[in-house]
DNA sequence: TGATTGCCCATTGTATACAATATTGCGATG
DNA sequence: CATCGCAATATTGTATACAATGGGCAATCA
């Protein structure tokens, strides 16, 4: 490292603001690029097909190439970058069939999710989740647009972690980001606060009725996906 | 690099091999170094929680410890290795716990994948599973275990790629990988050739039956796990 | 004009050098 | 005898240097 000043390490850069966290504590640096920059893909800084070379992503996060090159390559394997060998690297890109098989896929997780969460959560996740309706209950009707953007990022959350099987939990945290980036890249798709849903959901995973969760949930992504396909349509037709 | 010859590089010198790359871009080093490892791991030359150093595999590869590190991160991201920051790496442990979850998403994803198979297969690919079917009845017939052996796997692939969700695919993938991985570091779990139980499933699906592929397609994973349960037990109890 | 060749520059691939951190071994100390 | 420091060593983290490749552009020739 020079003397010159990181962005990654000490947070002064006028974008800062998502990096400070990760700085300074324990990652190194390659991690922190590799968060930083599938955040800057997920939200839709760069844009899907946009290049990304190495000296000039090395430059913005004032670091060396390597740590940039490992978080080129982890974001390979995390599918949102692509890698053409001595090509270099490209932001990557979502045709309208992915995003359907990525909804697809989806919904079938999440009402497999729903189901072992109905049949498995302990009853401490069982409060907790009774817990999430009622603070979602209030805001909704509150109309509490801010807060019901997070509860609904957590109902997805504590649902596939109350599933207890990790590479579930895994699969569907990829997805979730997925269906973030296409919402991110598609300003045409705009997410309503579902959180009637969402308690539709939660009350017959809280009543151990797995079948009725696993129906709602996945019907609850299935309508997204037909909204998607219908703004896409609307879009491009 | 020392004078040694390389593992990895040989065929890249290779005038021989010149051929082969003739049109495609030969694959960079660190992509080599990712295989090789990948293979070495998931056959069980690196046994679970083995320490993983870099200059180690960097010597034994003959290359720098550039490509090793890149390709320590991406297998990382697959989860068959653990990176500690600032302690280094280790083949990835599997508890039985996490065994077991493995199975228990990969039957549901099979199921998921023969269900789809069995809805979507185009006439070719359809005719494609009738021919694998009869020649697997063939070497089951002649009790031809090593033809057996790569039928059984080109089963599991056919039938995620005719579900046509390419994320569904590699999911599956990943699963696979992570039984195969499973099966290599526990000798005591012996798979058998199970062909007369994939002859039922492709039966199915060739039908067009969804629901009876799914089922069946989903049981037989299970019974797999069964399977590693009891030997689990057999073996630690 | 239009295709082609050869050169230059941008970029990636790989190796090495150095810095920072963790681990290990051993002797001093209670 | 256990344990605490502490130095020596091993290992990872990061930067830089150099080689190799690919794309673009101008000169060249049909």
């Amino acid at each position: 490292m020079t003397d010159r000043h990181s962005d990654i390490q000490d947070g002064n850069h006028a974008q800062s603001d998502s990096w400070a966290s990760i700085g300074n504590a324990h990652k190194s640096i390659n991690i922190a690029v590799t968060d930083a920059l599938r955040q800057a893909i997920l939200s839709g800084r760069f844009k899907p097909g946009e290049r990304l070379t190495e000296v000039g992503l090395a430059k913005s996060f004032d670091v060396s190439r390597n740590p940039v090159r490992e978080a080129l390559r982890v974001l390979e394997v995390e599918g949102i970058v692509e890698i053409s060998p001595r090509k270099g690297a490209r932001v990557a890109l979502l045709s309208s069939d992915e995003i359907q098989e990525i909804i697809e896929l989806r919904a079938e997780l999440e009402g497999m999710s729903a189901k072992y969460a109905a049949l498995r959560c302990s009853d401490n996740v069982r409060e907790n989740l009774r817990e999430l309706l009622e603070e979602g209950n209030r805001a909704d009707a509150a109309d509490d647009h801010a807060v019901l953007q997070d509860l609904n990022q957590m109902f997805h959350t504590k649902i596939a972690l109350a599933g207890k099987n990790r590479f579930l939990v895994g699969f569907m945290k990829a997805l979730n980001e997925k269906t973030q980036w296409i919402f991110a890249n598609r300003p045409e798709h705009n997410i309503g606060d579902n959180w009637k849903e969402h308690a539709a959901i939660l009350r017959a995973i809280i009543s151990a009725d797995a079948e009725l969760a696993s129906v709602l949930a996945k019907r609850h992504v299935e309508d997204i996906g037909k909204e998607i396909a219908r703004a896409t349509e609307e879009n491009e037709g």
